[in-house]
RNA sequence: GGGUUGGUAGCUCAGUCGGUAGAGCAACGGCCUUUUAAGCCGUGGGGCACGGGUUCGAGUCCCGUCCAACCCA
């Protein structure tokens, strides 16, 4: 293909320059893609060893891609990069050479380079490193973004993640903080004496909630495999197998839509208790997440993009269900008629259908009026038996369950449980759901026996949680969307030859 | 799935009533030895997402498709 390379240099073509300067380096000898360089110290670093002096006469190597470029004359100034920051270098034709500084000259931005030389502070108070020796470890061959602007189209920046993360220091910013919330969650079980553990991510059936999943199929077993839509019943496992604080922090895979708030792979940590139960678990979330606020952030006070504050000072606020409808619909809604309940939730602005029941409407109430208005941190406890049906029923009254559901911000964030352990009950409950959601998922809705299987050999009592990790991130980072906290969210191919109306194929 | 907005040079963006495709940065050639979005002079670079249609003439108007963001379900 050398013949379309060559019919393709032109001035236009940016690609097709670097290239050129590319043969024209290796024809006289430099080695573009350099290996290992010993001794490396940041631009951080570099900056610290300066102090207050004005000079430092040790010489120091940096590393580093070069993001700016100023000639002036016989001198010329290059902006370094490295992980930790920017640093300024200064190349002059008398302190490197006439054949040193023209290739110097020659170097594009975007060039991973090796810097030697010594710090000192410009006449503008820059502290800068005075260049003795630069060479080149990697060449760019394609130009970077705007220098100014940077990379601001969205869909490039999810695309071409390498390129948001070289322009833009905020968008690092954000993933080293995510990095640091995951160490701080493990540092702060590992030091309540929970053990993380793995679980099958592939399962032959695929249980633990209500998802439909992604499939794929084993060659050698010549079965089909499903993507865990949870680890739950895994972790459950584990306790009847006699570990009694777990925790699993990993991702889940769910074949539904993307929105703001959805990305088919997300991370979730589960965790399970023995001998606990959810009100265990909601001290266990509370102190969680405010140490992990703390060590990230160093507040537990978060303010919003619009002004307001969320305030994750504990004790957060623990209030039913049904408390939460009363106070929107009044004292008495859970005695009036269903036809008054159509007229008040009407008069909500909700559009409810005359064929719903009691319980639709009030879920109505609470999904479309209340819960984005629960922006402090609020455990809503005692939900209605029928939302959550694997939990377990509180004991003073079935109807409803022993679990919470943590809403921060006008978004759950955890939901944390009593854990059934009846192995009848929960046999008796698959085996209604199976029959629920017979026909739309058919195959998916097996039940899986060996958990069963597990149960029946006894299973503590406990409390169990989920928490969605990046919708914390969300919470803590100031995302408004999760395609901000996760590296590389779901983007649909570019590149699909069904859709494209068989395409041209492309060369390479 | 429905609605809205968008896709123009490598990047960030203009483009008027339909009349030869523009700027800044980046690139290339000059000048300039402490600049920092350096500056000055000059040069090159665009099948305007894709496919149709209307028109003497389409980046612009119409239809369809693809991709994205936002809102809704």
């Amino acid at each position: 293909m050398t013949q379309v390379h060559e019919d393709t240099v032109n001035s236009g073509d940016l690609r097709a320059q670097r290239l050129e300067k590319l043969s024209a380096l290796q024809a006289a000898g430099v080695e573009a893609f350099g290996a290992r360089v010993d001794g490396i110290i940041s631009t951080a670093a570099a900056r610290a060893l300066l102090g207050a002096a004005a000079e430092s006469t040790e010489a120091v190597v940096l590393a580093g891609r070069l993001k700016a470029k100023r000639l002036m004359g016989k001198s010329l100034f290059l902006d370094l990069a490295d992980e930790a920051g920017r640093l300024q270098l200064y190349v002059q034709r008398q302190g490197v050479g006439e054949a040193a500084f023209d290739q110097v000259k020659s170097l594009d931005l975007g060039d991973i380079v090796t810097a030697t030389g010594t710090m000192f502070v410009t006449r503008t108070g820059e502290p800068s490193l005075r260049v003795t020796a630069l060479r080149l470890l990697s060449k760019c061959l394609r130009p970077l973004p705007e220098k100014w602007h940077g990379l601001t189209d969205v869909e490039q920046r999810y695309r071409q993640r390498y390129l948001d993360l070289i322009c833009n220091a905020e968008v690092r910013a954000v993933f080293q903080r995510r990095v640091a919330m995951i160490r701080s969650m493990r540092r702060y079980l590992d030091g309540l004496g929970f053990m993380e553990v793995e679980t099958p991510m592939m399962q032959s059936l695929a249980g633990g909630a209500a998802a439909r999943p992604f499939k794929t199929f084993h060659n050698a077993l010549g079965c089909p495999m499903y993507l865990r839509i949870a680890p739950e019943l895994y972790l459950k496992r584990l306790l009847v197998g006699g570990f009694e604080k777990i925790y699993e922090i990993n991702r889940n895979f769910r074949n539904e839509g993307l929105s703001r708030r959805h990305n088919p792979e997300f991370t979730m940590l589960e965790l399970y208790q023995a001998y606990s139960d959810y009100q265990g678990m909601m001290a266990l979330v509370e102190g969680l997440i405010v140490t992990v606020a703390q060590d990230v952030l160093g507040t537990t006070v978060i303010e919003r993009a619009d002004g307001t504050r969320i305030d994750l000072t504990p004790p957060w606020r623990r209030v039913t269900y049904a408390e939460l409808i009363r106070e929107r619909v009044g004292s008495d809604w859970y005695d009036i008629t269903v036809d008054e309940k159509i007229v008040r939730a009407r008069a909500l602005g909700l559009t409810v259908m005359d064929t719903w029941t009691p319980e639709e409407i009030t879920h109505e109430v609470y999904e479309k009026s209340i819960e984005a208005t629960l922006i402090q941190p609020t455990f809503v406890t005692r939900l209605p038996a029928h939302l959550v049906p694997l939990a377990k029923r509180c004991s003073d009254d079935p109807s409803v369950v022993d679990v919470y559901e943590l809403e921060i911000n006008g978004q759950e964030i955890s939901p944390g449980y009593s854990e059934l352990n009846d192995p009848l009950e929960q046999r008796a409950r698959f085996d209604r759901q199976a029959v629920d959601n017979a026909g739309a998922e058919g195959e998916v809705n097996r039940i899986d026996e060996d958990f069963l299987t597990a149960l029946e050999f006894g299973m503590p009592p406990a409390g169990g949680l989920g928490l969605g990790v990046d919708r914390l991130a969300m919470l803590l980072l100031g995302a408004d969307s999760i395609r901000d906290v996760i590296l590389f969210p779901l983007m649909r191919p570019l590149d699909r030859p069904e859709a494209a109306g068989a395409a041209a194929v492309t060369e390479s």
